[in-house]
DNA sequence: TAGATTGTTAATCGATTAACAATC
DNA sequence: TAGATTGTTAATCGATTAACAATC
């Protein structure tokens, strides 16, 4: 699946390099919103802190994507970024715990403005299960995720669930098709290694920032 | 206030190693809480994915805390980790923005547990401001922010608010002495080398994983 | 003692940076 | 043309790994 953009730079990419991707392009979301139409690497760089030569050679591992002594039209490398990234289309999401934070991640609207929409939401609360959310979605059980996700083609998962149950509820998703899992409960998944993983936990970030203070 | 742990091991810890003690620290509170009493380099390494011999090596920066043959005492190695990271004492914190997640936020019983407590909440809107929170929070105006985590002595907000207002309210948050930002808004904040911030922007960890679906 | 695992060294691997020719 | 900025190379910097003596 990288052959298109790929072709002429058959070198495999970083990891650290895609995961800056995102970043660029929410500046680029930003920048075009304050009516710009041409940016640089100086001043992608200085709004993120980063240097001006890590974001060409970032950039470079896809293509040329900019003007010698012009820059790069924010609209076009947008475009690329987000053809890179697979964000062509919409991509379905399932959302398993229904807790507080799962109630916050259904409202956000972030999600569906950026091409991501929760289609299946599960909890294993009796007292939650069959509860309305929207027109679309209502709350299924736990026992029901195989086959909704297989049903619906779902392959990434949001999993807000207890600590106690994540490595079970992680297992199913498994099972499900599911290939990538943005994880918020603290605890490191065990997942093959074709399943990706993003783990967010407030607290080792807390942490991690408490020790310089 | 590196010295103490730090005075025979005086070259500067890279950030990328502090970034993963809070990891290390969470897999030993699941060992404790599985009843283990020793664990090793290699039991870790295999739970967090990580090499046996990066583990080792990153506590090395901090001291000798194993046994040669034995392995690690997990309530030692805790407490360690958890003075290395200045998590003796509970961490006041300020929360700025009560939409869905900062409510989900309030209500997470982690942070309590894991010391950090938030006592001042603040929000813009008129309707939400002077609304009781439980026995002992009230929202605030963010006209308060100032003055209200300066009594407080307060040195660590989370910043849960849209994108727009971000950018004003760091600054406000900086003049009132913060000095460690968890930021939830999507954007990346400009503040002095002297405050530090983490970013939880979901979407920026979705587009990562969609790149290799 | 035999077996196991640490802490540390040196080598390897990989990422960032500086610099500049190319060129818009 | 003069000024600016890209894309890329080579050098530097830093992090990870392999290996093993020390030792519990």
């Amino acid at each position: 699946m990288t052959v298109s953009h790929n072709a002429k730079w058959n070198k495999e990419v970083p990891d650290i390099v895609v995961s800056r991707l995102p970043i660029y392009l929410r500046s680029l979301y930003i920048l075009a919103g304050e009516g710009k139409e041409i940016t640089s690497s100086q001043e992608l760089a200085a709004r993120l802190g980063l240097s001006s030569a890590q974001i060409r050679k970032d950039l470079s591992h896809f293509g040329e994507f900019g003007k010698q002594g012009t820059g790069y039209n924010i609209q076009f490398l947008r475009e690329r970024l987000e053809h890179i990234l697979n964000l062509g289309a919409v991509w379905p999401v399932a959302l398993v715990g229904f807790g507080d934070l799962g109630h916050a991640l259904v409202h956000y609207a972030g999600f569906v403005r950026k091409g991501f929409e929760i289609q299946a939401v599960f909890d294993n609360a009796p007292h939650k299960v069959g509860h309305r959310i929207n027109s679309t979605l209502i709350i299924e059980d736990v026992s029901k995720i195989k086959e909704s996700v297989r049903a619906k083609g779902i392959k990434i998962a949001i999993l807000a669930v207890p600590l106690e149950v994540a490595p079970g509820i992680t297992d199913v998703l498994i099972e499900a098709g599911i290939k990538a899992i943005l994880n918020y409960a603290p605890t490191t998944l065990t997942v093959p290694s074709n399943v990706k993983v993003q783990n967010i936990d407030p607290i080792v970030y807390l942490q991690n920032m408490t020790y310089y203070l």
